[in-house]
DNA sequence: CTCCGATATGTTCATTCGGACATATCGTGT
DNA sequence: ACACGATATGTCCGAATGAACATATCGGAG
């Protein structure tokens, strides 16, 4: 349960186009593809159906207009999946992103966090 | 239809406790109550319902746990609605933290708008 | 030729969410 | 006393979403 992340920033979605677009869920599955090398473990670590995440890798593929994950059936591993170099430079910019968002209002996080303390204490 | 936002940056949502955070659907509602001085013209103004927009009000109010924004019933004016001084200070810091998160992931996004018009182009 | 593990899909059910209506309330003018 | 305009709530229904289950397929290993 992540509520509030460390950081303070929530959600960042970037839109790139019309349909294409990486937000945290997305780049967190995308992470975990690359880490375990298969949809159903990235997704079950979510705690996600693999359904679910099968979905949004569609989602992420046919989006982009190019597939940021690749799959593969059978073969010497059972099948597995892997991140293209798209999906791989589109995971690493958005890391970048959140990290430079995270820094940008960082001021302002600060002080409305202390503003909305005071009134709820205070009365 | 604002799918693709000028600036590039699709969505920023800022979580400063569990129950408190501001994201653009919020934002866009309080700067409709702020000028036009009433809940259900802000969100008629919005395509939404006056339910709707209530609700995300009350969601508003309960999770900064101070209210943002004040309503009255009869009057002199029949009734309406305006921003607090916490409100008001809400929607200024997210507006600033939208523009500088902007200019903060321009050369990202610039790069990724590139990368997938050409792979979209090509092949 | 069967087994295995992961991908690929379809179906069904429960829950959530929003839209559409329907009222009730309030407080100043007329 | 009544009308008006906006807030304040409740109910009901259909759409969307996701969880749960059930298969089907692939391709090398044994």
């Amino acid at each position: 349960m992540a509520g509030v992340p460390e950081t303070g920033l929530g959600h960042l979605r970037v839109t790139l186009t019309e349909t294409a677009y990486i937000g945290p869920g997305r780049a967190d599955l995308l992470e975990g593809i690359a880490e375990t090398g298969s949809i159903s473990a990235a997704g079950k670590r979510m705690g996600m159906s693999y359904k679910r995440a099968w979905s949004l890798v569609q989602a992420l593929n046919e989006g982009f207009g190019a597939p940021l994950v690749e799959a593969s059936r059978g073969g010497a591993a059972q099948g597995g999946a892997h991140l293209t170099d798209l999906g791989t430079e589109v995971l690493t910019r958005y890391r970048a992103m959140q990290a430079r968002t995270a820094e940008a209002i960082a001021g302002d996080v600060a002080v409305l966090r202390a503003l909305i303390a005071d009134m709820s204490g205070k009365k």
